[in-house]
DNA sequence: TTGAAAGCGCTAACAG
DNA sequence: CTGTTAGCGCTTTCAA
């Protein structure tokens, strides 16, 4: 493992500066006038050398280090490692790295991680943030490093945002319930309630059920731990399909119908005989069951891509976006799961 | 967005020198005989001032950055998402970040990224390559950062590894086929060939049929190009099933798996009626089937906390693990999709 | 055409 | 107990 060989090694082997082969090396050989033939001596030791560029020492003296932070509740649930990957892709294009964290939903950890990225100077963040409000992230976030929120906004409408109309998708997917017959529909959803997500999703619901006469119910309004979730769920729903008799459940995320469809199978729940079923996210699984699952898909890649580019953005000019908040409309995939019952 | 404030400002602010205020902020002001009242009024002032520490500045006087790089085919395959999390996890109770970048199977890809990495200087890589030689990855990796491999190992024996044992898995999940009374079993896998991997399982299939006096027959040995598997998969089974009826399908990864099944629903073939159905990767989806399906999982979270572990002690002092290459048993779940046949 | 020097923010060796 | 100095590797005025 021998010693790197720096800017200065390859100057002093040529007797010429580090400002001359910085220049070259940036291909800002020309237009400072370094002469053809000092250029290419240049190159050719920069390579027998072989020079690599480090890249910390460049990010300190410009203040920036191409690399942007990511914060997702958890990088292993497909509906993050799908924007993930979106967001990576749509970062290699503008030589940008991206740094991964998960939050497990706790706000602690959050604010611990937007601290590390801070430390670590990131050019900006994109974040699906548990928090319940802006100032809580303006709280961490001292040195206005521009973020973008994704899947979940805050109180401030004008924090940049990407994600899904989830209004609208729940609002679509109620109401194709009702009209195919449903009427006790369960809505299975997990914590913190405070997730703009979910909570426009229960809006849509509810406002599905006010336009179609039909009364709300709290006992079917269902808010689970967001830790040990498969158990909870299965507790809730055993509990649910013993008294009173859901006839539909809309699962407010794939987790979520995960663990509904894991309940199904071990107590032997015939859907859409005994209870139809709509979901949020849009997984393999639901196309390959052979009862089909109804579903509202958001589109991962579009949410990444986009955030991106708002990112970006607002790192060259903040605050200059036209459109603070993107709501992407979901895609309703209506399946066997909510047929038309009687 | 005011400027930060650095150790300068606020040795100055206090008459003191950087180096005291250093010292101090980074716990060793007592063991440096910093007085009490010093080091009290020096933590006060970086709260006052609000000091964030510029890592950028600090890995650059160090030398490391406490960021490690994370190179896999792609993220938002399940198996790779939960190794990156468990990954993750592992290294934040070290103090360490995650650079995450996904190759699509392309050498040229990963060649580019490696060397992005390294001239981000992270203190180590983890990578599942797609490479064929060691000396591919070292003629990339000049500068003698440490990395281990996960999932595919390379030629030299000496290279750090953690995965599965991936022979073991499929000579037993194919043993197990055989005793059911399978004979004709499709083994389904993807290129590149040269993975080892899929080299493994492809090795442990052979090796029970071999034991089982089955002899083995080309045909029924696929190996579908890595970008559109699902098509490929589509076509490759759609012949095969037309002319040779195969007994079983043996997949080599859940994608595969995926694909097959997509087919299977398609094509309304019966599981295990009509063929039977093994697959290497353990997802949700095969308990979740109303006939479950038969799998080898692999213990993805040990992986990535192995890697972890070998790739901390390889930082501390390279070349001195005693073992060089992990591979950890799979579990095999028996399950409806391989139902013994008459 | 080219170079000298300053400085990004931090830490460590060495002196007091 | 505390400070001075040097330097990590790079880019960027400013000067020649």
């Amino acid at each position: 493992m021998k010693k790197k060989t720096s800017l200065a090694d390859i100057a002093q082997s040529l007797n010429v500066s580090k400002t001359l082969v910085s220049m070259v090396l940036n291909g800002r050989g020309e237009e400072n006038g370094i002469s053809k033939d000092t250029r290419e001596k240049v190159i050719a030791r920069a390579k027998e050398l072989n020079y690599q560029p480090n890249m910390l020492a460049r990010s300190l003296r410009l203040g920036k280090t191409n690399t942007i932070g990511l914060i997702v509740s958890d990088i292993s649930n497909p509906f993050f490692s799908k924007i993930i990957r979106a967001v990576e892709d749509a970062l290699a294009e503008y030589d940008y790295n991206l740094i991964v964290c998960s939050t497990d939903e706790d706000v602690e950890k959050e604010g611990r991680l937007i601290k590390m990225l801070e430390y670590k100077q990131v050019d900006g963040m994109i974040i699906s943030t548990s928090m319940a409000s802006e100032t809580d992230i303006r709280k961490k976030i001292r040195s206005g490093i521009p973020f973008v929120l994704i899947d979940r906004y805050l109180d401030n409408p004008d924090n940049p945002y990407v994600g899904t109309d989830n209004y609208l998708g729940a609002y679509r997917l109620t109401s194709h319930l009702i009209k195919n017959g449903y009427k006790k529909i369960v809505i299975l959803s997990h914590q913190p309630t405070h997730l703009s997500s979910l909570k426009d999703r229960k809006k849509g619901y509810l406002q599905a059920l006010k336009d179609h006469k039909i009364n709300p119910d709290d006992r079917l309004i269902i808010d689970v731990p967001f830790q040990n979730r498969d158990r909870h769920v299965f507790e809730a729903m055993e509990h649910l399909f013993s008294e009173g008799e859901p006839d539909a459940v809309f699962c407010l995320n794939n987790s979520l119908s995960l663990a509904f469809l894991d309940f199904c199978k071990q107590k032997n729940i015939n859907i859409p005989g005994r209870t139809g079923l709509a979901s949020f996210d849009d997984i393999d699984l639901f196309r390959l069951l052979p009862v089909t699952v109804t579903s509202v898909r958001q589109e991962v890649t579009e949410i990444g891509k986009q955030a991106v580019i708002k990112l970006l953005h607002e790192i060259r000019k903040p605050g200059s976006a036209e459109e603070k908040r993107v709501q992407i409309p979901p895609i309703l995939h209506i399946r066997e799961s909510s047929q038309k019952i009687s």
